[in-house]
DNA sequence: TTATAATACTACCTATGAGTAGTATATATG
DNA sequence: CATATATACTACTCATAGGTAGTATTATAA
């Protein structure tokens, strides 16, 4: 019950770089800033490239930076390139068929707390994050 | 972003026998209504009666019954029991040190949304399940 | 045009959650 | 006491998330 390490990763990527959003950023400066092992936040980097949240500029002073803006990412977005949304809104216990006209035990207790976590993810902007507040590990 | 498998067994199987919880549960009933594969559950079992909330009895005519009472038990002692509850209270973003007095950009936020999470399991008692609704697979 | 410094790709390794197989142990009942 | 029918235990297998190593590719700038 908490977002894969990958997801944690790729929030705290993008939100640092939200940050400052017009700098282009190397691999070598965000392992340094977020300690995230070095290949494995170049492959994440890499995905979240195709997923058209970043552009990666190859060579010698390349790097990273958005190609969309900030106030266009949500955090839902986000999480769900990394690991999928899907997860979060199946049933509690696992019931392939659980719906509200086929509820499970759990139903409408676990439907509302899904809805405002859902809500937060939906709602809330890669631009509205609190950047005074601590961005590095 | 979602409960362990094992949880959701475990949740499926303690609200099952919740509806009827004087009575003696054998393996076999129980992967035949909930559909967990038999070797798991049986060892889900063993692990859930080494936690004090069922007893098991061996041999003929033996089985599982609950060893204390629905009313008892919270869902929040059952998730916990199986995969721990600590790791649904961490830093979203995975910060070690994030916390009310030196939070991270989603901190704020994020506690809200997990102090509910928090209060529905932990308010919620075996015995509180909707018995109506779908309990099996 | 060559050296340098960046990202991209392929193919592994490792740990863990989930599931399975086979055997040992317990106990009620004929 | 023997047998049938339960659970318990040990040790595998399998799939996947996370992490690593090495090489290829790209592009700037001297």
């Amino acid at each position: 019950m908490k977002l894969s390490k990958t997801s944690e990763y790729a929030l705290r990527i993008l939100i640092y770089m939200a940050k400052v959003p017009d700098q282009l950023y190397t691999a070598k400066q965000l392992v340094k800033e977020l300690k995230v092992s070095d290949k494995y936040l170049r492959r994440l980097m890499t995905d979240l490239s195709k997923s058209g949240f970043i552009r990666s500029i190859q060579g010698r002073d390349g790097g990273y930076t958005f190609i969309k803006s900030p106030e266009d990412i949500l955090l839902y977005d986000i999480i769900d390139s990394v690991e999928g949304m899907e997860k979060m809104n199946g049933c509690l216990l696992g019931f392939e068929k659980c719906s509200c006209t086929n509820p499970c035990a759990m139903h409408y207790l676990w439907v509302d707390i899904r809805t405002d976590l859902n809500k937060v993810f939906r709602e809330t902007r890669l631009s509205d994050m609190d950047f005074n507040k601590i961005l590095r590990y």
